[in-house]
RNA sequence: CUUGGAGUAGCUCAGAGGUGGAGCACCCGGCUCUCAACCGGGAGGGCGCGAGUUCGAUCCUCGCCUCCAAGUCCA
């Protein structure tokens, strides 16, 4: 994981900063550690992180575990691992540190408590007696009478003995922030001016009635505390910004935070087949599922950002510091997007073959080993294999695993070599026999390079059988490799060395 | 139901008041020892629907439809 250089201009922030210097910018991702890292959650990192290196600003990761009950630590270090592994770094955060920690919010309660009772002091909070019988009955009637269906403020201005019948009842308060009487607009940075009316707009609640504090209440009370200057997060969250503006208000009444609201963008929806969100279940929608299928981790994250931006008209292979250079909010589409696998595919293959020979075949070494194919630490032979075979293989695969299939023949034992069932009855057929006694026999006393090897097999083959390529080349390609579908033929026989090619070509005339 | 968001080729995205574009996917051809890659060609939408403004609208206005989200002591 490296540093991205912060290249890039200013000239035109068209109000994206509000003001501020490039590098005050300061955004923040907020997974919550229930499970895995969805490719959701991590477009919306990536384009947190493209914003704050774009301007050279700071990305904060700050974890929301204030529900315990679906945290877990190993999920922490998931997600942990897993920004780390998309190359996704943060300037404050844990295991990083940083001047507005902690950066959990399970180590935050204090704070949060502490805001509440100045937010009750100063009357921009309250407590709500109400049972949660009464509000679904209120909220039902609400409903069915064609209105808003937000809590109807109720509690808003009980008196003193109102309050102290409730208590005597044993009522437990939970803590509401009263909204004001009055639109709330705002400029989101991809849709432009939203407004919402009041009446839509209902006291919420921060505090439940067992003291736990709520996701509208730490939410925006970190990023005030944090100063966060951009909130870039899921449309689904747009509902929720006014009230989150009107908490920032109030907070900034009463001193808390530098006084300054976040600018907002709502990022719009990844969809998952047949239009729906897509959701942590939905197969194809969780991190682990492109780590092991072999995707690299600069083709996933090109693949994320054309959910939602492109770099420009005809273009969408780049790296990603091409996207920081280009990474502009305000050009964010607005719909929805739809994940798009075989897209995902196409673009990490684009990747695949941008890579230098060497690293492609370091990256590949996991996944060989994973299959048992190589050894966690190859030989030097088997590495000086493996490196000549990338120029026949970089081309021909989408995905890093692809590579077990691909060159599992150049390295398996011939002991454990096997044929593929099926390249076998539809290729060695018929006269193949006859094909593969006269390969073995052109091939035993040959110079063994790539080129000889191909005239040796084209003069016996081609010439003195009469072969059509297509035929002639088939069953040793299926004899060698174990498959219809392999690297260029002739310069796998030259790796794969006379002595094994020879054998094989034996073994399949004898199946 | 209420509020908010969105509706341009199969998918992702551009587009500008004046005869609709790209990439991916798909089909065909070339190359070739297979599969790819690469090169060349092709098919595919009239811009959700209906009005209005305009000489002219996919782009402006209004209404409608559809989809998505939110609404809760989940995040």
């Amino acid at each position: 994981m490296t540093d991205r250089p912060a290249a890039a201009s200013f000239d035109d922030d068209g109000g994206v900063l509000g003001g501020l210097e490039p590098n005050q910018v300061r955004v923040r991702f907020p997974p919550s550690p229930t499970g895995l890292l969805t490719v959701g959650n991590i477009r919306s990192a990536l384009f947190n992180w493209a914003f704050a290196r774009h301007y050279g600003g700071k990305l904060v990761l700050r974890i929301e575990d204030t529900d315990q009950s679906r945290n877990t630590p190993e999920a922490l270090q998931y997600t942990l691992e897993s920004l780390r592994w998309l190359g996704l770094n943060w300037d404050e955060g844990p295991e990083v540190g940083g001047e507005f920690g902690p950066y959990l919010q399970s180590e935050r309660m204090d704070l949060y408590a502490d805001v509440v009772t100045k937010l009750l002091d100063a009357g921009k909070a309250y407590h709500c007696y109400c049972s949660q019988e009464e509000l679904d009955q209120r909220r039902e009637a609400a409903r069915t009478a064609g209105q808003h269906s937000g809590y109807d403020g109720h509690c808003r201005n009980l008196t003193e003995e109102q309050i102290q019948a409730y208590v005597d009842e044993g009522r437990r308060p939970v803590v509401r922030l009263r909204m004001p009487d009055r639109p709330i607009v705002f400029d989101d940075l991809v849709r432009g001016e939203i407004t919402f009316l009041p009446e839509n707009l209902g006291d919420y609640v921060l505090v439940r009635a067992n003291g736990y504090p709520l996701y509208p209440l730490v939410n925006p009370v970190d990023d005030a505390l944090m100063e966060i200057t951009h909130v870039l997060r899921g449309e689904d969250l747009l509902p929720s910004t006014p009230r989150q503006i009107a908490l920032y208000e109030a907070l900034a009444e009463i001193g808390i935070g530098n006084g300054r609201t976040p600018r907002f963008g709502h990022l719009p929806f990844v969809m998952g087949e047949g239009n729906k969100k897509l959701s942590k279940r939905d197969p194809g929608s969780g991190l682990g599922e492109y780590m092991e299928r072999g995707f690299l981790p600069e083709g996933l994250l090109n693949y994320l950002a054309l959910l939602g931006w492109s770099i420009a008209e005809d273009r969408d292979v780049f790296t990603m510091d091409e996207m920081i250079e280009a990474f502009d909010i305000r050009k964010v589409n607005a719909n929805a997007a739809r994940f798009d696998p075989k897209k995902c595919e196409a673009i990490n293959a684009a990747h695949m073959r941008l890579l230098p020979a060497d690293e492609f075949a370091q990256r590949m070494i996991p996944f060989l080993a994973k299959a048992g194919v190589l050894p966690v630490e190859p030989s030097a032979d088997q590495l000086a294999v493996l490196r000549a075979a990338v120029p026949l293989v970089q081309e021909r695969m989408n995905t890093l695993s692809e590579s077990v299939d691909m060159l599992g023949f150049l390295f398996v034992d011939e002991a454990a070599f096997a044929l593929d069932p099926d390249a076998a009855a539809k290729v060695l057929t018929g006269d193949a026999g006859a094909v593969l006694e006269a390969s073995a026999k052109a091939l035993t006393d040959v110079e063994w390079t790539t080129e000889a090897i191909e005239a040796a097999l084209r003069e016996a083959l081609i010439d003195g059988l009469g072969l059509k390529p297509k035929n002639a080349f088939g069953p040793v390609r299926v004899a060698i490799s174990g498959r219809r579908i392999s690297p260029p033929l002739f310069e796998s026989l030259e790796l794969l060395g006379r002595e094994k090619s020879l054998h094989r070509l034996n073994q399949a005339r004898a199946e």
